[in-house]
DNA sequence: CACTGCGATGTCAGTGACTGTCGTCAACGG
DNA sequence: CCGTTGACGACAGTCACTGACATCGCAGTG
C-alpha cells in the first residue's frame, strides 16, 4: 500500500492523488486504506515511530558520562542509522515532501515528537527543565540539518558523519 | 471573524465546530470565510506574518558585533515583543491550539517559516551555511521555549526575560 | 446625475477526505 | 462442528474546501 501511494504521489503529485486512487492500485477499498492510515499523509510517516523508539533506546542507553546534548545526539545517529540502508527511498520520499506544504506540515510534527521523546528520555537521565528541552531542541535540529544534507549530497556520505558535521557547527556559535 | 471563531472554539472545541459555524457567528457566509482564510486552522494565525517580519528587520537591524546567534535572537525578542501587550488574547490561543494536534502542525509550519526567514536574514548579514541555518533553528528554538515558560507563568516575566533565560540555558549546552 | 468599473459578498453545485455502521467471510481455538 | 474474532467490502453521511456566476454598494468620471 506504501508503494503504491509512493508511485502514485512520485507520478502525478500528493494533491493529484486521491485516497480511492491509491486504494485501487493497492486493490483495497478507499475504507480499507483508511483503516490502515489515519489519513493520507500518514502513509508516507510509517515507519517514524520505530525512529523515535529507537532514538529513545539510544539516548537511555548512551553512557552515564555523556552530557545531555551527547547522549541526545546519540540517539539521533542511532535512529537516523536506520535510513542508512535505505537512502533511495529516503530520498524519493523526501523529494514528495518538500513539493507538497501539508506534507511539510506532517513532517514537523514528527520531529516534534521526536523531540519530546528525547526530552522524555533525557529526563529519565535526571536531566531537569530546562536542559533537557533545550538539548533535545537541539540535538533535532542537528538532526534535520543533517538529514538535508546527508540526502543533497552527491556522494552520500554516512549519515552519522553529516550529524557530527552539524553538530560541530553547532557548537561553534556560543 | 478571529473573535467569532476563538469564542466557538473556546466553548466547544476545534473540531466541533464547523467552518459554517463560525461564518454564522460572523454574520457571514461560509464562502466568506474561506475567502478571507485559506482553511479553519488559519484563523488563529493571523498575526504570523507580521512577527515574522518584525523578527526579520529586527534581525537585519542588529548591531554588525552581534554573533549570528546573538542576531537571531534579537529577532526572536522583538517577534515576541508584539505579545506582549495582549498576553490574555496569546494564553487562550496558546490553550485552543494545545487541545488540538492539527493546530499544533500549523503553529511548527508557522514556526518553520519564522526559522526560515530567520536564516535568510542571516544570510543578508554575511552569514554562511550551515551557521545560518544552525543558528535560526536555536534561535526559534529557544523562542519555542521562551513562550512556553512566558504563557504557563503565574507571574508573568517580560517576554525578553523569558528569552534570556532560555538563551543562558543554551550556552550552557556546550 | 447617469455611467462605469471594481471589490466584497451571496448562492449554488461539486469534489474529495474522512467516519460510522452493518454484513460477509475466513482463520482459529475449543 | 461451532462460536469468536479480525479484516474487509459496501454504503451513506458530514464537512472542508473550490470554482463559477450573479449581485450590490461605492468611488471615480463624464
Amino acid at each position: 500500500m506504501i508503494g503504491a501511494a509512493m508511485e502514485l504521489f512520485a507520478e502525478r503529485g500528493f494533491e493529484q492523488t486521491t485516497a480511492g486512487d491509491i486504494a485501487e492500485r493497492a486493490g483495497v477499498t478507499e475504507r480499507t486504506f483508511f483503516r490502515h492510515f489515519a489519513d493520507k499523509r500518514e502513509v508516507l510517516f510509517d515507519g517514524s515511530p520505530i525512529m523515535v523508539q529507537t532514538a529513545r533506546d539510544a539516548i537511555l542507553d548512551a553512557p552515564e558520562r555523556f552530557t545531555p546534548l551527547e547522549a541526545a545526539l546519540a540517539g539521533m545517529v542511532a535512529g537516523g542509522g536506520l535510513l542508512e540502508d535505505r537512502r533511495e527511498h529516503a530520498v524519493r520520499r523526501s523529494g514528495i515532501i518538500a513539493a507538497n506544504p501539508g506534507l511539510q506540515e506532517r513532517e514537523l510534527l514528527k520531529l516534534a515528537t521526536l523531540t519530546e521523546t528525547a526530552t522524555d528520555a533525557l529526563h529519565e537521565r535526571g536531566v531537569a527543565e530546562p536542559v533537557a528541552s533545550l538539548a533535545a531542541h537541539s540535538a533535532v535540529t542537528v538532526f534535520h540539518v543533517a538529514f538535508a544534507h546527508w540526502v543533497a549530497a552527491d556522494e552520500p556520505p554516512t549519515f552519522a558523519a553529516c550529524v557530527d558535521e552539524a553538530a560541530a557547527a553547532l557548537r561553534s556559535l556560543t
